[in-house]
DNA sequence: TCTGGGGTCCTAGGACCC
DNA sequence: TCTGGGGTCCTAGGACCC
């Protein structure tokens, strides 16, 4: 028996929880995003394949999604349904026998199997998953975390993807580096500029370049994601949170000082009951504020002593925010409360 | 054309200490 | 007058992911 690492990817996770109460919508455009009103400042969190067809992807701004398919039915955002949801079809991977499951988010897992026909194994995960939740997924199948998870992408939907040591190169060589999950724009650009523009390129590259460039953490990670290295094994830990933040977009800027006070107020309210959840106080206070339109800062401050003091908190946040000097409209605030670390650490 | 809301991790560099 | 070498703690800021 071989240890193998699966990585489930449910497809098109909010729009297919919402079409299992409302099938009438089945095969048609349908975007989850904000409030469910595309007149609205918010962006999309997830498109049907339908949808999809028109240009309409996570992230746009749902005007303009709206714009470029003017036909899709706008839904708006239930997390308490998709967390459900999500819960089911996690208990479903850690019902399968010697699974050892590590999720990443609401719509994914690695799971970790030892199996001699992975591929028997993935579609038996599929099947049991669409038993339990009636939820269709894409699994890739890998000798790594980072093949399984990049093996995904080419067995959606609904299908599966083998990326191992044997066909890695093949597959990925001649891709850019952006292919890669971990590297964005940014880093692809700084690869580039050293010459290293496709994954063979950074699979070869000089470990005491990457290094240099990128500092010892960094530089060591890339080269292993080049070669499609790294961990083998899904760690089944249980996740314990290092923050819990708020923010708010506003579909009105605000424009005085105590409408940024208020909103500071309750944002720190909500943090306070999320960190109070998990007993453990905040000892530093994130800001995050945007002005109009797209300038995005974040201040931190550590607190003399752990707090769940709300008044506390949104004192500090409204000092890191007067500390920006900055009297422009603003568009969003967030703020985030970094718990003091459990006993033993994380 | 307009950019959510929830997160994590890393690096650089200053301040300070021995 | 010039200035080691090791370490910790802190903030700022960058980048990425779902």
């Amino acid at each position: 028996m071989t240890q193998w690492v699966l990585h489930v990817d449910m497809d098109q996770f909010l729009v297919a929880v919402e079409l299992l109460r409302r099938p009438e919508l089945v095969g048609l455009p349908v975007v989850v995003g904000g409030r469910g009103d595309p007149t609205e400042r918010a962006v999309v969190s997830t498109a049907s394949y339908e949808a999809r067809e028109h240009g309409v992807r996570s992230g746009l701004a749902l005007r303009l999604a709206k714009r470029r398919c003017p036909d899709a039915v706008f839904l708006p955002v239930d997390r308490p349904v998709y967390e459900e949801a999500s819960a089911r079809v996690m208990e479903t991977l850690r019902s399968h026998p010697g699974a050892v499951v590590e999720v990443l988010g609401w719509d994914e897992a690695f799971v970790g199997v030892e199996t001699d026909d992975p591929l028997a194994t993935a579609r038996e995960v599929q099947a049991a998953v669409l038993a339990a939740t009636s939820l269709h997924c894409s699994v890739g199948i890998g000798d790594t975390l980072v093949r399984a998870k990049i093996a995904t992408e080419f067995g959606k939907p609904r299908g599966t993807f083998q990326l191992t040591r044997d066909n890695w190169m093949e597959v990925m060589g001649e891709r850019p580096t952006t292919a890669l999950w971990g590297v964005g724009a940014k880093i692809a650009a700084r690869l580039e500029a050293i010459g290293i523009r496709t994954v063979a390129d950074l699979a070869a590259a000089d470990e005491d370049a990457l290094v240099a460039a990128f500092g010892p953490s960094s530089g060591a990670h890339l080269g292993r994601l080049g070669r499609g290295g790294g961990r083998s094994r899904p760690d089944d830990t249980p996740w314990v949170a290092r923050a819990h933040g708020r923010e708010t977009t506003f579909q009105a800027d605000l424009t005085t000082a105590d409408d940024v006070r208020a909103a500071l107020a309750e944002l720190a309210e909500r943090v306070v009951d999320d960190v109070r959840a998990e007993d453990r106080p905040v000892q530093r206070v994130h800001l995050k504020a945007r002005f109009a339109p797209f300038f995005t800062f974040t201040k931190v401050r550590k607190l003399a002593e752990p707090t769940y003091d709300v008044e506390v908190i949104a004192r500090t946040a409204y000092e890191l925010f007067v500390a920006l000097d900055d009297d422009r409209p603003v568009r969003l605030l967030g703020v985030r409360g970094e718990m003091v670390p459990p006993p033993g650490g994380y």
